[in-house]
DNA sequence: TCCTAGATTGGAATTATTCTTGATATTGGA
DNA sequence: TCCAATATCAAGAATAATTCCAATCTAGGA
């Protein structure tokens, strides 16, 4: 155990998240995100968090991942018409997904780049949330 | 009838699109796309297509989408966990979605622009699709 | 301690999409 | 032209992810 800034790995929920009531199996979801960070579907949270939470419905991991994205704990990413994944990293960044292992790698923005800089956007617009996917293969090395 | 280049405004599949067999369905489909540049669901896509095909199934509809998506002609975009909607335009571009309208506009890159200039991408990386969709309002006008 | 709002559960319901099957239509070759 | 092979279509059944619902349960405050 040491003492790294942003400590969030893999066994709290963070300090103090208003209005957020933390209950085990809240707690356990998010644990189970920031434990292994990939980008698991609820089925594979919910297979997860049963290690520790036998009982747990799938519903309820449902319930969890929304409130954890509704409160900004979390992010849900979606790939076609795939089951949503959850992500725990919260800055703003997009996805490659890799078509020949499935394996999917957060992308973040190069510093200083601005949306509007290579986008036309329509003018007036205020932007909420972006989402940026890729798609294609790693060359082998 | 008339001889424009180009004419894919409103009345026929592209004249030659090598393995596509065109059907009055897929035509029709295709027709309906082109003439209201907008962003259809399979359902909306079915009840325009019925106007002309009044027999047409829902099932057909989604087999003409796909073949026309698989054949380069049509593009499919997801939001979030929303019906896949369908866009004529196969240029490269991203999306935006007016959460106080619900309306779509196509947003275009700023021409020169490369993902790599505002993207980390990982090293090797070969990207064969590009997703972007931004959500927000239009700041009223 | 008791009450209440919010959380959890399991199962039913929903919904978009895909699959299956049999009927039809189209193509290319004899 | 006719036939066989292949592709397409239609209708409804099946699937799968997610949400909804109703019945408990729990924690925290009065």
């Amino acid at each position: 155990m040491n003492h790294r800034l942003h400590d969030r790995s893999a066994n709290s929920l963070p300090e103090a998240c208003p209005g957020l009531r933390m209950t085990p199996q809240r707690q356990e979801v998010y644990r189970v995100l920031m434990g292994r960070r990939d980008h698991p579907t609820a089925n594979e949270v919910h297979s997860r968090v049963k290690k520790r939470l036998p009982n747990i419905s799938l519903a309820t991991v449902y319930n969890c991942l929304e409130t954890l994205v509704d409160h900004g704990l979390i992010r849900q990413v979606n790939f076609e018409r795939e089951s949503s994944r959850y992500c725990p990293n919260v800055n703003e960044h997009g996805h490659f997904h890799d078509a020949a292992s499935g394996a999917i790698h957060d992308i973040e923005f190069k510093p200083g780049v601005n949306l509007a800089d290579f986008l036309d956007l329509p003018p007036g617009a205020v932007i909420e949330d972006i989402e940026i996917t890729l798609r294609g293969k790693l060359a082998a090395s």
